[in-house]
Formats: C-alpha cells, structure tokens, sequence
DNA sequence: GTTACCTCCGTACTCAAGTACGGAGTCAAG
DNA sequence: CTTGACTCCGTACTTGAGTACGGAGGTAAC
C-alpha cells in the first residue's frame, strides 16, 4: 500500500487529515466532503486535495462556524457563479471582522495581564469581561 | 417589578442578558454564573454584573470556545493568584493569537473575493482553502 | 384574597457533531 | 489461497450545550 498522497485509502487519508474515518464518512453525509467514485468491487481513493478540505472544516470550527456555515464557505471555493458568490462572501467577511474585533481585544487584555504578572507580583485584575462590553457583542 | 439593573429576577436578567431563563440555570450547574443566596422564602436577585458575565460567555463562544474553556478564562477574571492566572493567560494568548491568524488569513481572502467580483464578472476562483493550508492548522 | 404570571428545581428531551459496532466485502503479504 | 488488516454501510450510542415540562411555592396588581 504506497500512500503517494494522490491515492489514500480512506484510512490513511483520515490519518493526514488528522481526523477519525467516521468523521470522514460523517462529513460525506453532510456534503462536506465529496464521496469519489467506488470502482465497482474495489474500495474509494482520496487525495490531498480532500486532506486540504478536511483541515480547512476544522480550522474554521475552531473559529466558531458550524458545519452548515463552513458548507458555505465551501460553496465560495467551489465557484459558485459570481453574484451569488459575492454576497456570501460579504455576509462571511461582516462575520469574520466581528469575530476579529472581539478576539482582537480579548489579545489585548491577555497580552496586558501576562505582562502585569511578570512586573509586578501579587494579584492581578483581569478585566477580561469589561474590555468586550459595550457595542460588539458580536450578534452573528 | 422594577428592573433598576441592580436587582433583576432570573427573567429580567435572563432577557438583559439576550438567553433564556434556562440557559442561566444551566450555567449556574456548570459554575460559569454564581448562584446568588436565596432570600429565605423568596426568589433570588440578579445585577448587571451577571448580565455582563453571560455576554462575555456568548462572546467568547462565538469564538470557538468551548463552555470549559471560558471557565478558565473566567477564572482569570476572577483573580486567580498571579502565577497560575499569567500561565493560564498565556496560554489562552497563545490560542487567541492562532484563531486570529487563521481569520485574518480568511479575512484577505474574502476581501479580496468581494473585490474580484465587483471588478470584473463571471465566475471568480476562490481560493479559501489554500490560504489556510501550511503552517498553523490551528492545533489548539 | 384571588388571579395571572413569576420562580424554583428536578428530570427528561433535543440537536449538532461526532464515535462505536458489526457483518459482509476487498486487499496484499506470506 | 489464506490470514489479518482494512473498507463499506447501516444503525446505534455519546457528549456538549442547551430546552422543555410540570408541580409547588412566591408576588404584585386588581
């Protein structure tokens, strides 16, 4: 079995994605992923650029989009025609700057205790909570 | 009933605050909001403390993190002593600093298909995917 | 002082996102 | 040409994050 990473059994395509089989399968189900052509009585070949799209599903959850967000952000990348494309887009970009705003500072606020911490000893105030109050509360 | 903001009953609050009544309680069972003491024969009161406190959960959500994640992160704002708050701060530094790296990347890319459609017409290759691959999948 | 709406609290249900299981078929190394 | 590991596919289970329900007790406005 030579995993020339163009013709990955399920399993060793799940390994280089990092993720379980069942997840793979999983994500089939929900169009997420394509589900290649079974040669008839053999077994389904993947290659890197699934790996990509799995990575992509999962960077993208761990920013706080779920699966049926990330399926449209994946309609963006599999051209869609233009118009339709592009008001996807700015509503995925008005998304993805509140997100930015809000983390943007929380960094801030994290980045500000470490360093209270190393200068000074004893107990710090965290005003973690204070710094995003106010406007963003990022209504998604 | 009038709501001064500094005496809410679980309802007022839990409308201030944009969730359901339930939502508090069962933030209250995993220790992200305090139960506050319950009046001998009588119901419990709230503030603007708390409403401030289920916003910065719901941001932090939206975020990608996780209910027991935002524990830590309200362990901070707690004031945890200083040595264990900076190692946890940094920590979460570090995984804020990865989820902006990832949506700035994402960010360029839907600005730039936004503007790749208003400049010209037809279909527009957008390439969401790629601009994440390489170096920081975001392994949190 | 009753009526309509609220809180309280325990238990049970729901939904998204997986994970696990098991029997039948496939593959490849010996 | 068999043996051990893997794929396939359907169904069932799990976990995180809530939601819903219902009966008993507060409460406030009439």
């Amino acid at each position: 079995m030579k995993n020339n990473l163009e013709n990955l059994t399920i399993g060793a395509f799940a390994k280089a994605a990092g993720v379980n089989v069942e997840t793979i399968r999983f994500y089939q189900r929900k169009k997420l992923l394509p589900e290649p052509d079974k040669p008839y009585g053999s077994i389904r070949r993947y290659s890197e650029t699934d790996v990509a799209r799995v990575q992509f599903v999962k960077s993208a959850q761990m920013l706080g989009f779920s699966l049926d967000e990330i399926a449209e952000l994946l309609k963006l990348e599999d051209g869609t025609h233009c118009d339709e494309a592009s008001k996807l887009a700015e509503r995925k970009l008005g998304d993805v700057r509140a997100k930015l705003a809000v983390l943007l500072r929380m960094e801030t606020v994290l980045a500000q205790l470490v360093d209270a911490c190393h200068t000074r000893k004893g107990n710090v105030f965290c005003p973690l909570i204070v710094s995003l109050q106010g406007e963003n509360t990022l209504a998604v």
